[in-house]
DNA sequence: CAAAAACATGTAAATATTTACATGTATAAA
DNA sequence: TTTATACATGTAAATATTTACATGTTTTTG
């Protein structure tokens, strides 16, 4: 396997909160749960029937204007097993962090390397980026400061702008540094 | 394609600073490699022969003791002009980063549900870990506290470390926090 | 009202990744 | 000297993921 099917119990735990289309959680993967997990739609359409195989979510037809037919999914007793069950096994792994620039940072050895200089402020952009995307998602999600019933979606933006903030500052003190040789 | 081949760079880049043997090369992901990429033996053998068809690495072999073969590779000019053609790219991506820990967290919707604490603590606990195994890597590797030639290396390790203090003091926070409620 | 954008659902093909199967040698420890 | 461990290299099968192909409807915007 490539990953457990964690998209499963995504899936799963999408739908413990609302009825939702294929469409929607494909969507889910472009905001919120984009942060910190990708799907597309091609993964997202066949899972979905094979978890209605396992019968671990259902769904009815909708019909919107004439004659557009959606399918609106909902879990069942048994996906709330499923996913309850998910939640309260451990969680052991510590899936190495794939990220393309540390990789590529590995392979430069000296600080005189042309590349260098380039590739800490493209990152430094996409990183400063990154971080105030998610200060407004979270000025947004909750305004008030407070989590109101949905603490794990404040939590995991709470971590990722202080991940993205400890980023960045690395980012800002190594371009200095190197300035400065 | 599920990551556009990140692998075959980063065969490549191991390959510039010395010759391997496929057995090396999957160590290497069980130590620094491992800090932010995963490969398994399965998937080096099948690709280093992809790349020496390619012409980017060729090998030689090695007799060990009586009979045991091992096929030394090395990188071709070819492959070091792939190599730094990869590392001059822009690298704009910021992929998602695959956290099942985090997934989960997001389905935890109250303080009070049973399966937080134990899901804070573990996960403090594996972060400790590791971040105490980080720390025994740069004194291991950089115990003059300079790069030497390893700028790379260093930085990237620099980097984790940063993340897993920053990881460890955010659990630390948020289980003080859940429990003084 | 025409056009563009968003909604909506699929399948096919290529590639990547993990786990399991399979085999044998060399070296270090007991 | 036997035994365990590390060295060494592969293949097969299952699964996951991405990109491309494919089609049609509804809503919003100009």
């Amino acid at each position: 396997m490539a990953q457990r099917n964690q998209l499963k119990f995504i899936i799963l735990g999408l739908l413990s909160e609302n009825d939702l289309t294929g469409y929607d959680i494909t969507k889910a993967f472009e905001s919120d749960i984009g942060e910190f997990w990708s799907a597309n739609h091609s993964q997202i359409y066949p899972l979905l029937k094979r978890l209605e195989d396992e019968q671990l979510i259902s769904h009815k037809l909708e019909v919107v204007g004439e004659k557009l037919e959606k399918k609106l999914y909902s879990i069942t007793q048994s996906g709330k097993e499923v996913l309850r069950q998910w939640l309260s096994e451990p969680t052991p792994e510590l899936s190495a962090t794939k990220d393309e620039f540390i990789l590529k940072l590995y392979f430069i050895h000296t600080a005189d390397d042309p590349l260098l200089m380039p590739m800490l402020t493209e990152q430094h952009q996409l990183h400063e980026a990154k971080l105030h995307h998610l200060q407004e998602q979270m000025a947004k999600k909750f305004p008030d400061h407070t989590s109101q019933n949905n603490l794990g979606h404040f939590l995991i933006l709470q971590h990722a702008i202080q991940r993205e903030t400890r980023y960045t500052a690395w980012l800002v003190d190594l371009i200095e540094k190197i300035k400065t040789d």
